[in-house]
Formats: structure tokens, C-alpha cells, sequence
DNA sequence: TGCATGATGTTACGATATAACATCCGTTTG
DNA sequence: CAAACGGATGTTATATCGTAACATCATGCA
């Protein structure tokens, strides 16, 4: 069913995009990825992973949890989800925004990219972006100080295009 | 006394700096800045601003509670911290480290910056940098993206020169 | 002096994250 | 098959970070 979850994130990057194709695209190279490194893609961090993928907003772990037992009828512990959202992480599948404590599902899972995120302040979707650069400028500047680089955190608050529109 | 604090902050962004002057030039700074502003920085929030120089280590709001509880005798709140530290990020005299949940002083309160930081994971220090390349690269970056910045957090993990030597 | 405004105190609570230990479950191996 | 092993999950409790609501105090001004 095209466009079904523009109503559950009405702000999506793209607009009008078929958000079921991102999640079921996620899981699939989820899957793949996966299989390829001998890493265990359980039910449960399957799950939590489609959970994060819900929308193109960065979601606490406490609101996947809810979503988790809400699910299962039964409710989950924090820890539950903490330890997936921590594998999904080591594996690249999810990135933690840092401004928010919360997490969001990887747009490009398996490239090596460093994590560079456009953060809407009005309509909370989180765009991922690798601009190269952002990088070099991190390592050349990195570099001069004789500084080395295990993690850069990029985050970018802002507005995106379609939340100027409304409040300009 | 010069040198007198390389005991408390023995990771200091340079080794052997003066740290002494480092808090005298911040409050004084922060002084003039405030006066010119007509901002009122009270001795609450100076004492405060003076924890948070402590060191070159981001330190975290219950942190400097403890040092406020111990100076005063009786404990204080959070929220008397957190309101304190409110106000010294709104003047732009105190940076706060997203990935630390930390606050950390300015290098050049009064100048415009973006707040940009090497972190060791090491030592804890935190170096301020502004390097225009990567604000010009994320400006650049977001405006293709049709995307209005409004604060960009750059915080770098890493090991600082110093603790590279020792863990190689 | 009395008032207005902003700063601080007090209490309680909410949100985020982890420690310690038990149990389950699939795999390996004797 | 049974025993042993290791990783994943469950359970309980607790640590850490942050804020709401309301009272009181201090400061400057009409
Ligand atoms: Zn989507
Ligand atoms: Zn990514
Ligand atoms: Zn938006
Ligand atoms: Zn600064």
C-alpha cells in the first residue's frame, strides 16, 4: 500500500515518500548485512529495529519500548531495548543523535560514513547526510592538533524545507 | 602560584599551562561580557561558572552540585545548577557537550562561534576549536539540502596528543 | 514605602541509562 | 544423546540526568 504511513510521519524527508519501501528496505539489507558478518539479527533486534525505522524521527528508547510491549501485551524492560539498540548500533544499522538521546535508523548501513545528521527542530525527522567535506575539514583541522579521530558527531539543528514553509 | 593546578586537571589541553590564569581570565571576561550586556551574573552563577573552569573536562550539572554542596556546607538542588548553568549558555560563557550530557567553558565567550570539540576519550579534555572550513562546509551542505541551520553541534571523539603517547 | 521583576529555595517527580544476577537456547563436543 | 559452553534474554534494582510547580527572597524603581 503506497504513501500508508504518511499519516503516521507527516514530515518525512521526501514528502510524499512510500515510507513501508524504507522500512522493508532496511530490513532487508539488515538481513543481508548481517548474515554477511556472522552477526545474530534476532527476532528482538529485528523487531526493535523495525520499531526505530517507524519514522524518519529520532525515537527514545523509552517510546521503543512502549511500542515493544505494547506489542507483546507483556511490558519489556529498559535493558531490553538498550541491548538491541546497542548491537544495532555496532553494526552500523542505527545511529545514536546524541542532541536528542535518541536513535534513528541508518540510511546507508554497510558504506563506511561517519554519521552526519540534519536535525529539524519543528517536525523532528533527522536527514543523514556524508559530506565528505565535513569530514576532510574534521580530520585536516583534526590533524593541526595532533588529534586523533575515533568518532566525529555531526548534528545540525535546523529547519528543514518543508517546516520553513509553515513558519517563516 | 604558577603551575599550581596541573595537580587538579593533569590532562590539560597544553601540559603545562597556567590553569590559575585560565579562571581568572574566564570570570573576568565574564565579568566585562555580563556588565556590557546588562546580563546579571550573579555570585551563584559566577561561583558556578568558576566550577565549571575547574578543569578542561566537560563535567556533568550533579557534578558541580557536589562542589557547590561541599563550598556551602548544605546541599544545594539540581535545579539551582541547572538554572545557573541555563544562564551561562545563554551568554555564550559555557559550551555544553552534547555526547557527555557536560558543561564546559568557553575559549572565547563574546566572539562568534559555533562550538566545535575535540574530545579525548582518554583524558576527558575537551578542546574548543572553530575552524571555518567545516562551518562553511556545513552551511554549504545544508543549503543544498534547502535546509535553515540554527545550531550545528561538531563534537569530535578522539585521543588528544598526549594520550596518544601513552596508549599508542 | 510599596510594587514589579527576576533570582533562588524547596519538594517532588519524570526521563534516560546501567549493574548484577538468573535463565533460556542454540551450538559444539564427548 | 548428554554435557558443556557461550551468547541472548529476562528480572530486579538502582544510578544518572533533567524539569514542573510553587514559595520565598533580593533588587531596583515608581
Ligand atoms: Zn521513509
Ligand atoms: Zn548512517
Ligand atoms: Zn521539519
Ligand atoms: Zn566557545
Amino acid at each position: 500500500m503506497l504513501y500508508r504511513n504518511i499519516m503516521h510521519s507527516p514530515h518525512a524527508p521526501a514528502p510524499h515518500h512510500d515510507h513501508d519501501h524504507c522500512i522493508a528496505d532496511a530490513l532487508t539489507r539488515a538481513d543481508a548485512l548481517c548474515a554477511e558478518r556472522g552477526a545474530r539479527l534476532t527476532s528482538l533486534r529485528r523487531r526493535v529495529l523495525e520499531l526505530v525505522w517507524n519514522s524518519h524521527r529520532p525515537r527514545g528508547a523509552y517510546a521503543i519500548l512502549e511500542d515493544l510491549s505494547q506489542q507483546d501485551g507483556k511490558p519489556a524492560a529498559p535493558l531490553t531495548v538498550y541491548r538491541a539498540l546497542e548491537f544495532l548500533v555496532e553494526q552500523g544499522l542505527v545511529h545514536r543523535i546524541e542532541s536528542l538521546n535518541a536513535y534513528v535508523g541508518c540510511a546507508a548501513p554497510g558504506a563506511v560514513h561517519s554519521g552526519q545528521f540534519l536535525v529539524c527542530a519543528a517536525c523532528g525527522n533527522a536527514i543523514e547526510i556524508d559530506d565528505p567535506r565535513i569530514r576532510s575539514a574534521i580530520d585536516a583541522t583534526a590533524a593541526e592538533h595532533g588529534f586523533r579521530v575515533q568518532r566525529p558527531t555531526v548534528e545540525v539543528r535546523g529547519l528543514c524545507p518543508e517546516c520553513q514553509e509553515k513558519v517563516p
